[in-house]
RNA sequence: GCGCGAUUAGCUCAGUUGGUAGAGCGGCGCUUUUACACAGCGAAGGUCGGGGGUUCAAGUCCCUCAUCGCGCACCA
């Protein structure tokens, strides 16, 4: 080979110092093509591994099922911050040996997707979802969610994610169907899934109901009016919602409230702008007697907690308000008017007839639908439950403290898993986030009044001999001919929660499911603990009685060089693409993971990002001066006590490393490699190795050619799972590259083992 | 109201069981020395939010206050 003649006089040419070698590193000429070879190695596939004699068959296995990014659109940094973390876990446990799965897949994100593609159509074509009818509506959602997976896909494949994309799954799937279907009919056999007429969230502007986790409180500022009924009437009230009293049943005071005591059973009659209501004074402990007046108007029908006051005390709950925030109820005063309206109506009415005590501006939480923004709209309607408290029997159980064939329930299988520390939370202290959202949890509402989704298993059908009677089939089969199918579909959560073992086959008894559940660990944003994370560890526990995973790691936000949440709108928002394009994706998975800790938001620059494509190119430049170096370095050279000294003293990184590694303390392992290479490989071995290569004593020299030629085989290994492309593209030009002997496996680095053990 | 977290160098953050404060970026000075200027060398910069306590020793443990953020509840 001619030595290339370079105009910077940047390099010295060596017969074993690839061309390529003698220019910056660049990323984006090596990255596609490395995955390719990746992908093309069938490696990540486990079973490939063992095939090849790269993992032993009976190998502990390390499973990490990926949380399925909703089809909604492109993924954002915190689902780049995902891959980067359950990557570096799932490369580092391949190199050491373990039968290593990393299952991908995607969520058809329910609600969420409806209404994007709902939204789009309105816009482009000023067409409702009403307009289009459930099966054209579902063809075109079908489409976008299509499109947007395959964008998804290509992202994850850019940023180096080693998935198993021969076991991808969906949500949505037949398999998924499978299971969500059979879970839902055990449920239902065991009383665990109900339909009851209960109050619910009610968002008037999705047309749906949605669960209590799915709220989002909006502080805004109310005016509060105190006031009587009427003119006779002997106690006042408090509200902010004046058009919901024309639904008041009653008066609730609290038991030891002397200022009412003498009223507590008495019933009333008035007419309420126009309606005639009728009003019993009751005592319950749930009123608190320094709020307001002490005496709490009580409407069953759109309140939750005045829900529970008329369930306690038995009484009706006339509805006034429909599923649009309308009035139902009054004269043309107030039937048909929207909540706001009839607010205004009523409180001018209140004020004419002098009924109006007092009135306080006050900051008040306003629930909305986290999706639409929509008002909530509390009303009683017929749905869908899941009876967190109801006990039922588990017939196998490999929970600790919960026996196989005893009785309990879906919270204490929640409470049990983690308090034990059979499932364990990182950080720790999300723990006592956990035990306080299950103190508070209730039912949970499962069914949505959208079309795309696990329509719900239910069908029914009348009665053909009484013609009266409604008869209702569940199960995992269509019933076939007769039957009409119930019109909504279920929460999108119910599916996510079978995530960990639907896809692994499940119901089917599948060898994956008896290597790999319970996975090892769930990677995730706090944000969706409740959601997510809670609800698999629920429907595990129920379906399997076992945990779905060890481990919740849980990551913080992902927030721009100001600290800002990023967003479209803010127009702050970083597409992993454009990163891995600019600076290599090795360089935006260091950044993502370097100096942040699980439960912690961090930030991110283009500065930062820098900085690690710089490293990726001090690498690329410590291999040229190496391989130019070291060209004579042979395996049989002994090392001088020195040089023995300094690997020794490398190994013990490595080994502190995997410490970290195991421990998942990913920023201190990935900060202690960027460490080594720079300022102790580079800084100072490879500066004090320049006089030793020129050295007359071929012991000396030849010792420091083969520490050179070791270190940089091993830190480049190190170094895999979290810059993978530009180490994959080092090790191809090593003149020996295999760590790891007898096998006829090509010589990639991702299947190498871990240099220490 | 209950609970949780954060507060460390100009900026962004690490700091695993308590043992003389670290990194990246930025800034400053010097160096184009044959791996790399996407670099090297050097220096600067912190009473670790305030106060109190435990200890031979506290960024690290305890108490308290302040500011910021988050979760849950309430919201008549």
């Amino acid at each position: 080979m001619e030595n290339p003649s370079n105009a910077s006089g940047q390099a010295t040419s060596s017969s074993n110092v690839p061309d390529k070698l003698l220019k910056p590193y660049d990323p984006v000429a090596e990255e596609a093509g490395i995955y390719k070879k990746w992908e093309d190695s069938g490696y990540f596939t486990p079973e490939n591994m063992i095939k090849d004699g790269l993992t032993k068959p009976d190998a502990e296995a390390f499973t990490i099922v990926l949380p399925p990014p909703n089809v909604t659109g492109v993924l954002h940094m915190g689902h780049a911050m995902m891959i980067t973390v359950e990557d570096i876990l799932i490369r580092y446990k391949r190199m050491r040996g373990f039968r290593t799965l990393w299952l991908p897949g995607t969520d058809h994100a329910a609600i969420a997707t409806q209404s994007k593609v709902e939204k789009e159509i309105q816009k482009s074509e000023g067409k409702s979802r009403h307009d289009l009818g459930r099966e054209e509506l579902l063809k075109r959602v079908r489409a976008f969610a299509q499109d947007s997976h395959d964008t998804i896909v290509n992202q994850m494949k850019v940023m180096g994610a080693s998935c198993d994309w021969t076991r991808e799954a969906f949500t949505l799937d037949e398999t998924r169907t499978r299971a969500v279907r059979t879970v839902f009919k055990k449920m239902y056999d065991d009383g665990l899934i109900y339909r009851g007429h209960k109050i619910v969230n009610w968002d008037p502007k999705g047309q749906t109901t949605i669960s209590d986790d799915e709220i989002v409180y909006e502080p805004r500022k109310a005016t509060m009016y105190t006031f009587k009924y009427s003119k006779d009437f002997p106690i006042a009230i408090s509200t902010t919602r004046p058009e919901t009293k024309v639904g008041d049943v009653a008066v609730a005071v609290h038991p030891d409230d002397a200022r009412y005591t003498e009223y507590i059973g008495k019933e009333y009659d008035a007419v309420f702008c126009g309606v005639p209501i009728h009003i019993k004074v009751i005592a319950d402990q749930a009123v608190e007697k320094d709020f307001g007046t002490g005496a709490l108007g009580v409407t069953p029908a759109h309140s939750i907690t005045d829900w529970d006051i008329a369930d306690r005390h038995n009484l009706p709950r006339p509805q006034v308000i429909n599923e649009y925030a309308k009035m139902t109820v009054g004269d043309e005063r107030l039937m048909g008017k929207k909540v706001l309206e009839a607010r205004e109506i009523i409180v001018n009415w209140l004020k004419e007839e002098g009924l109006v005590e007092k009135e306080e501006v006050l900051d008040q939480n306003v629930a909305t639908a986290e999706r639409t923004g929509g008002i909530i709209e509390p009303l009683p309607k017929l749905q869908w439950f899941i009876d967190v408290n109801k006990p039922f029997t588990l017939e196998h159980s490999t929970i600790d403290t919960i026996a196989s064939g005893s009785e309990t329930t879906l919270k204490a299988i929640m409470r049990a898993t983690v308090g034990t520390g059979q499932i364990s939370i990182l950080p720790d202290y999300f723990t006592k986030t956990y035990f306080h959202w299950i103190d508070n949890l209730r039912d949970w509402c499962i069914s949505r009044q959208i079309w795309y989704g696990h329509r719900i298993p239910v069908w029914y059908r009348v009665k053909s001999d009484d013609h009266a009677t409604e008869e209702i089939y569940t199960g995992v089969e269509d019933p076939g001919e007769g039957w009409t199918q119930d019109e909504d579909t279920l929460d999108t959560w119910f599916s996510s929660g079978l995530w960990t073992f639907s896809t692994l086959g499940w119901p089917e008894q599948t060898d994956d499911l008896k290597i790999y559940h319970p996975t090892s660990v769930i990677e995730t944003g706090p944000d969706i603990l409740f959601f997510w994370v809670a609800r698999m560890i629920l429907m595990t526990g129920y379906a399997l009685g076992d945990i779905p995973f060890k481990t919740i790691y849980l990551h913080g936000l992902v927030r721009d060089g100001q600290g800002k949440k990023m967003s479209k709108s803010l127009g702050n928002a970083m597409d992993p693409l454009d990163i891995a394009s600019k600076y290599g994706a090795d360089a935006g998975r260091m950044a993502l993971i370097s100096g942040t800790t699980p439960g912690t938001d961090s930030k991110i620059s283009e500065d930062k990002i820098k900085g690690y494509k710089h490293f990726a190119n001090k690498i690329w430049n410590i291999t040229r001066f190496v391989l130019s170096n070291s060209d004579q370095a042979s395996a049989e050279s002994t090392l001088t006590a020195t040089d023995q000294v300094l690997l020794d003293a490398w190994h013990d990184v490595a080994k502190k490393i995997a410490t970290d590694l195991d421990a998942f303390r990913l920023h201190l392992a990935a900060e202690d490699i960027y460490q080594y290479i720079w300022t102790t490989f580079a800084d100072k071995i490879l500066e004090e190795s320049k006089p030793l290569l020129a050295s007359d004593d071929s012991a000396v020299k030849q010792s420091r050619q083969k520490l050179l030629m070791t270190l940089l085989a091993e830190t480049v290994t190190v170094l895999h799972p979290f810059m993978p492309f530009v180490t994959e593209a080092l090790w191809e030009l090593l003149p020996n590259p295999s760590l790891r002997s007898g096998s006829s496996a090509p010589s990639l680095l991702m299947i190498q083992q871990w240099p220490t053990t």
